[in-house]
RNA sequence: GGGCGAUUAGCUCAGGGGUAGAGCGCUUCGUUGACAUCGAAGAGGUCACAAGUUCAAAUCUUGUAUCGCCCA
């Protein structure tokens, strides 16, 4: 090709994603695109789940974001009004702990600077390093309305927080409560059961003796994990069936070290088979004793600290100390009193902050809970009746099993950021919960009759508990305005199963709870939860920074571009199962775009996108191969459309790959270069409106997947575009554009030049040589489309002259077998008779095996009065084709056994 | 202990009563006027095991084994 034309090309060699990808984003969200307000348009609604404001891209996210913006741009393109809100989560302990870690830098603490300069420092920190991961998305093309993102600590927001508390504590759906929580002693807060890990560790049984009063020399033998604990013990838990310990029930221990008077209690809680089977019940500092002892009404003695270290109730060699030190302490201690009966190695669970990664101590403290069981009822009804449905549905169980298990909602958390709880207190302790200082201060004049200095509750709330309104607040409730109306109820919230507990069921409490639709009812926040998978490596292991397995997004998008990897997440999110990243898979996809791309080129360097048709319409072509493409293009994107609508994500991918790889590139591409390189103008013409017209419906189904690719190619090729290619029209076509007979003559042609390269290549015919086909045999159609589709058959198949053929075939051909007819294509030289007869041999031994197995069904009497006719039909058929095929490829043999 | 899921080609995984699929890898051939980030052809699987239902099971049922995850 010459400079020139080089030059007039429309698409450069190779598509440069890395230059292309931001100055597309950029164009789009220049121009709006991203932004929703169609007015007159259905309304479509995604809620992005807020990253942490401390967060930066992680493979996760770019799963959880790709699946949401191929939603979002297929809604887009179908003509709806689509908004994909996005936001930011506080994350408040997270978020803590980062500024925390900056002034540990400057050798202050954050008592140094006070709660007010503290929460200024966070500020500042979040408008400098914070939401770096709304950059990152930026980056993957996600397309969400950036005008309208919401921070979960801006004033609007938080005012919607405190609302919500106000409303429910005047509801008695809050309340505070003193309760065993998980406190975690380096953070110096509750946290919630699910910021709970269980880790199994090695660990002893300690058995201790515990005197028996009144009976010298007696002793019942209890055994712990946690020794240190024995400095709370109020009882002794003995099961009542253990014939052990019966006569023991109700008498009384001196509890050693602490001489403490402990009574016998019987509770199935202690299990005869564990340890010595008798427990030590201290119900301050256990879960399971704190149970046992609100049954049997035992004192509660709190025996820590807020750092887990040991308090004035303990003797006083023993206090103020850290917890694993009086643990030892109190090991020797009954050793060197004999009281030390021995020491097992066991196997056993520990609760560890997933924050902090300390020991979680189970401490009684004040704090205010949300009484969960009552908010659960109408979200597990609403889930029961199908008005929320979970996809996959297997995860609407996990939902049932924990909605109905619920424990009460822990909601407090002493730290400084976050919605500080807005709760007054007077000086004699008396609760005033306002929307604000000054309301609070009216309550309490009322309450008091006269002004009382009040102090606030210096608490906040668990972070969970603002994003629960998220699908509401984020649209502007309180406030009526016309986005809530329009976009709440969402559609669909796309997720990972990992936040069902945390965040799913909490916002269908409160959008059922604070939303109603027009009859008044209480309206779901969304439709339809879709829960995706977890991504792990490509052995399957979790990613760790740890385990330093950890594949970042953002590396493999500079690698192989952006839609290399959406393309690769989707095409890997099958429903139910997890996700093994490897590079392989984006590289794979990476071609994928370089293959479209060059397709791309090759229409345009053959005229496809100029001087064309502007009212292309594809039910006017005439030639065979455009009727055909044509009815795969219907097929291919109806089966993106209904994949898309049910969230088979892969089976979408799957179906416009297959089609613009497999049938386009490898196929239509090739069978239309005879006329493209031919005579035929009025051919050519059709031709090229048609592959213009195919890149079109290819592009636009692609788009949702590969967004920055489709854009630049549907943007370069044509001058008359109306519409970038975001906001193009979705393609939905007729099925009366599927032609029936051509799609038969196309796959009739593709089996027979498939068939002669197969021989060819079988028989080691050089790639080079044109060999001459003679026919034998064809029916009427047959010839006729052997006439028609002459110049293709010859180009792919490598063939220089056609002819029909009568008589025996002649000497030193190969032969092929397509549906009636046989194929000879002699050679020049002599042809190995040997492997020539193997290889139809073999060719007939598979016809035969499938022959014996047809005819078995058929003569099955059974099958045959069982089976539905037309897989009975189906069946003869096959056995028809399959003995004709059979009959010829025996001549065949017998043919050559005869030359020898 | 309870729940969920997996077991299909060398690897990673789709599929889901009617003749086993993809990508990668592998073998052979190939610079044919879009593409070597490519093309053509090929090899490779009693669909974990056992029993049952059915005319027909990789697919449905039950059980077994192994592995994973979640919750106690």
């Amino acid at each position: 090709m010459s400079e020139n034309q080089e030059t007039a090309e429309k698409l450069s060699k190779n598509f440069d994603y890395q230059e292309a990808e931001t100055r597309i984003y950029d164009k789009w969200d220049n121009k709006g695109a991203f932004k929703a307000g169609r007015v007159d348009a259905e309304p479509y609604t995604i809620v992005l789940p807020p990253p942490n404001v401390t967060g930066s891209l992680h493979i996760g996210h770019a799963l959880n974001h790709t699946l949401q913006d191929i939603l979002i741009r297929f809604e887009r393109m179908r003509g709806k009004d689509v908004l994909w809100q996005p936001g930011m989560d506080h994350a408040g302990i997270a978020t803590q702990m980062v500024v925390e870690r900056q002034l540990d830098a400057e050798g202050i603490s954050r008592h140094d600077l006070g709660r007010e300069k503290f929460i200024e420092r966070v500020w500042e920190w979040k408008e400098k390093s914070g939401g770096m991961i709304f950059n990152q998305m930026r980056r993957l093309g996600q397309s969400c309305d950036w005008s309208r993102s919401r921070f979960t600590m801006d004033e609007g927001f938080a005012n919607a927080v405190l609302k919500v508390f106000v409303e429910l504590y005047k509801q008695d759906l809050i309340y505070k409560d003193k309760r065993l929580v998980n406190w975690d002693p380096k953070l110096k807060t509750a946290i919630s059961d699910l910021e709970v890990e269980q880790k199994e560790v090695n660990g002893h049984y300690w058995h201790f003796k515990y005197p028996v009063d009144g009976e010298k020399g007696r002793f019942l033998t209890v055994a712990t994990t946690r020794p240190e604990t024995m400095l709370g013990d109020v009882a002794v838990a003995v099961n009542p069936k253990d014939d052990r310990y019966k006569d023991l029930i109700g008498k009384t221990l001196t509890l050693p070290l602490v001489g403490r008077t402990l009574i016998v209690v019987s509770d199935d809680h202690a299990d005869p088979e564990k340890g010595s089977g008798a427990v030590k019940i201290t119900p301050a500092h256990d879960f399971d004793d704190n149970m046992v002892g609100k049954r049997h009404n035992l004192e509660e003695i709190n025996i820590f600290d807020h750092e887990a270290k040991t308090n004035d109730q303990v003797p006083e060699k023993y206090r103020y100390l850290d917890r694993f030190e009086v643990r030892k302490m109190v090991v020797s201690d009954m050793e060197s009193l004999g009281l030390l009966d021995k020491i097992e190695d066991t196997v056993h669970m520990v609760p560890y902050g997933d924050r902090s990664g300390v020991v979680i101590e189970p401490w009684l403290t004040d704090q205010w809970y949300v009484n969960a069981e009552v908010m659960a009822r109408t979200p597990i009804e609403a889930v029961e009746s199908g008005a929320t449905k979970f996809v996959p549905k297997n995860w609407e169980k996990t939902y049932f099993e924990w909605m109905r298990n619920i424990e009460p909602w822990c909601i407090s958390r002493q730290l400084w950021w976050g919605h500080q709880i807005p709760a007054w207190y007077g000086p004699d302790g008396e609760i005033f919960v306002a929307i604000n200082e000054e309301e609070a201060e009216n309550q309490a004049y009322q309450h008091y009759g006269e002004k009382k200095k009040l102090t606030r509750d210096p608490d906040v709330l668990d972070t969970w508990f603002s994003s629960a309104l998220w699908p509401f607040g984020t649209l502007g409730w309180p406030d009526e305005t016309p986005e809530l109306k329009k976009h709440y109820k969402t559609d669909v919230l796309v997720t990972g199963f990992d936040i069902i507990f945390f965040w799913v069921a909490r916002m269908m409490m409160d959008g059922l709870h604070f939303m109603n639709d027009d009859d008044g009812k209480p309206e779901v926040p969304f439709h339809t939860v879709y829960v995706h998978a977890l991504v792990r490596d490509e052995h399957g292991a979790k990613m760790s920074k740890s385990k330093g397995n950890v594949i970042d997004p953002l590396e493999l998008a500079d690698q192989f571009g952006a839609d290399a990897l959406r393309f690769t997440l989707a095409s890997m999110e099958a429903q139910g199962r997890d996700i093994k990243m490897s590079e392989k898979r984006v590289e794979g996809n990476r071609n994928f775009g370089t293959k479209l791309w060059n397709a791309a080129r090759f229409c345009d360097m053959n005229g496809c996108f100029d001087n064309i048709d502007q009212n292309f319409d594809p039910s006017h072509v005439t030639l065979s191969v455009n009727k055909w493409i044509i009815g795969e293009v219907v097929k291919a994107t109806d089966e993106v459309t209904k994949s898309l609508e049910s969230y088979r994500y892969n089976d979408a991918s799957a179906a416009i790959y297959h089609f613009t790889w497999g049938k386009f590139c490898d196929w239509y591409v090739e069978l239309i270069k005879p006329q493209f390189f031919g005579e035929n103008e009025q051919e050519k013409f059709e031709t090229r409106n048609c592959a213009a017209w195919v890149m079109d419906q290819i592009l636009k189904t692609l788009h949702p997947f590969m967004p920055f690719i489709t854009e630049e190619i549907w943007g370069s090729l044509r001058a008359d575009r109306t519409t970038d290619i975001i906001i193009a029209d979705w393609p939905i076509y007729d099925e009366k554009l599927i032609d029936q007979a051509a799609i038969a003559e196309m796959e009739w042609l593709i089996q027979l030049i498939s068939a002669i390269r197969t021989a060819r290549s079988e028989m080691n015919v050089p790639a080079g040589a044109k060999l001459d086909l003679l026919v034998k045999g064809a029916a009427n159609v047959t010839q006729a489309s052997i006439l028609s589709q002459v110049d293709m058959l010859k180009r792919l198949a490598r063939l220089e002259n056609i002819t029909l053929h009568e008589g025996a075939a002649p000497k030193g051909a190969l032969q092929v077998v397509v549906g009636e007819a046989s194929y000879f294509l002699p050679l020049a030289g002599a042809i190995d008779i040997d492997a020539e007869k193997d290889r139809l041999q073999k060719n007939l031994d598979k016809l035969l095996k499938e022959i014996n197995g047809i005819s078995g069904r058929l003569n099955n009497e059974k099958f045959m009065s069982n089976a539905p006719e037309n897989i009975v039909m189906e069946n003869r058929n096959n056995l028809f084709d399959a003995e004709q095929k059979a009959d010829k490829i025996k001549e065949g043999i017998a043919r050559l056994e005869a030359m020898k």
